[in-house]
DNA sequence: CTGAAAGCGCTTACAG
DNA sequence: CTGAAAGCGCTTACAG
């Protein structure tokens, strides 16, 4: 491989001169620089960004930390993220923790060690070991789908969950249901807490008191609701309409109902939350709080950027809203009355 | 950030012997060496991989070009890469090319920059000028889902295409259906191509000839499924059976069936390809040619590390079997006999 | 406008 | 076993 020595040689100037080409810089003759450009071109120069590294500083790579690139919604954020970030210049690296924290920590190392410009997260394990090198890292970090801990003043991109269950509580509510079940996913997801929250508080606003029976945390999976539905129906038969935490969930509950021969929405509405591209099928038409998850991606690439070119360490943390999306799965209560 | 230096000076040693306690070297004192690596931690040392990439001329990095990650294919595979690919030390550059020329080329010419140490590849366009740069990179590439050019001796990994769709045309024939309709991928697709080969050979060896009737090409989504089986349905009428080149187009097919009051599999059979998670849900269950797609994702990984530690520029390539999942949306040919 | 020199943070022969 | 020196491929003051 060619390199800026090689090229000066080539035309005998000095290696300042070529860089000063390469570089744009003022301070060179046009002709000089059209030579040089020529040249380089002929001898199938290319520059090593590794040594421009070194000197400036740049890594021009960006690190992206999720949980699972293969769960539909952090690949629509990824998808947004990599568009973004490459149009302007930035690669970005890319790593699933698989909810690990190990992982999340030799990612982090990996940021220190390869001087990344910036990342954007998706942490679920923050130790005290991890704080500590997110402190010491000194670059912008935007956390997405997550909260930055209290002491790290960084800014986080997210939907607002609490308000998205809120929605789907309300529009229960006004068909007329009071006995909702609920199905949560994993306790310790933040998202999950924050559907949950709603629910509860959704509840509670009306004066009605979450009743244990009427709440499981089977997981995040189809079988999960499909499990969570049967123990549902088993500990709280007066249900009349079910909040699934999650589109999976919801999609197993209704698979269930299907085997069990129970008619949706005539005798249970069920609302999920994602807006996943199945839940609009056919078969399913899930009435669901939908959430702009490219948008998400996008946003937090944005965010990165603006404290990349403005060399600043916090920016303001932006919450999308939510939206609910009425399809075929609920009607009024006293349909369901049982 | 302190650097090598730093430590030297810290301790009074040269920086020859800190590099070495960094590096595992034999030529040093054991006590000294823990000296050093003690020293390192007190004072928040991290090496600079971006300095040692240029002295060692590795970057440990590897690109990843992908059509696009939302695909729930590519995500999959994009899982394990990652996956084989961080456990081995090395971090993954993914790009989206979002099957545009330039995009495909802007990702070459990064990857000559950064000099990363291998790609895995999935091109959509390879022109001249692409393959001039393939051609002078030097570096291992693995081409995924793609079958490199003749005069480049690269290794691919791939599934078995031609075989899978052949499986689906043995099963259907197996079960008396000679009036088999195809709904194809978009016809620059390589993968699509290789489906509608196994079609056509599957009936011509057999003594039937292609109906084009019996044949369309609506593109790679359910929508597309959907108005393929209504266009289908009006040319060729007589049709017992439909392989769909993929499973979104197969479950589009079911759509347009169940909308229409045409009962599957009575009425009409239906194989798709691709074996997605949906296509297993209670309400599809279509039965569909498998792949494995993280396996192919840790295979490509796989490969590139082999070439990458053997040093080598060219492996053996890989090609995957299908399997023919057997679910509710096929019966004999009688049953539909119209 | 151009070139010689120093230096980014490391590694690696080469002496000792 | 340890250190001084050269060098990886660039950029950037500093002179001229």
């Amino acid at each position: 491989m060619p390199t800026i020595k090689d090229v000066a040689k080539y035309l005998g100037v000095s290696v300042s001169t070529v860089s000063r080409a390469l570089n744009n810089h003022p301070d060179i003759k046009p002709d000089t620089r059209h030579e040089v450009l020529e040249a380089m071109k002929r001898i199938n120069y290319t520059p090593n960004a590794v040594a421009r590294s070194l000197i400036s500083r740049k890594s021009n790579t960006v690190g992206l930390m999720i949980p699972d690139i293969t769960d539909p919604f952090f690949s629509a954020m990824a998808h947004d993220v990599e568009e973004v970030l490459t149009d302007n210049g930035y690669q970005v690296v890319y790593v699933n923790t698989s909810r690990k924290s190990d992982k999340e920590k030799r990612f982090l190392t990996s940021v220190m060690e390869r001087k990344m410009d910036g990342i954007i997260v998706t942490p679920d394990f923050l130790d005290e070991e991890a704080l500590d090198m997110l402190r010491r890292l000194e670059i912008p970090v935007v956390f997405l789908r997550r909260r930055p801990p209290q002491d790290l003043d960084m800014p986080f991109v997210d939907v607002d969950h609490y308000e998205g269950a809120c929605h789907a509580m309300d529009y229960f509510f006004s068909l007329g249901h009071s006995r909702i079940g609920f199905m949560g996913m994993p306790k310790y997801s933040f998202t999950g807490q924050e559907r949950y929250r709603g629910y509860v508080d959704s509840l509670k606003k009306r004066g009605l008191e979450p009743d244990p029976k009427g709440i499981v945390w089977e997981g995040r999976t189809i079988e999960c609701g499909h499990k969570a539905m049967s123990k549902l129906m088993g500990e709280f038969p007066s249900m009349t309409a079910v909040f699934a935490a999650n589109d999976l969930l919801g999609i197993g509950a209704l698979e269930w109902l299907a085997e069990n021969r129970l008619s949706v929405p005539a005798q249970m509405s069920v609302i999920g939350f994602d807006n996943l591209e199945v839940s609009n099928l056919h078969w399913i038409k899930l009435t669901t709080v939908a959430q702009p998850r490219k948008e998400m991606g996008r946003k937090a690439a944005e965010v990165l950027l603006q404290m990349l070119t403005e060399n600043k360490l916090t920016a303001q943390s932006i919450l999308l809203p939510t939206e609910l999306i009425i399809r075929d799965t609920c009607t009024s209560a006293s349909a369901s009355d049982h």
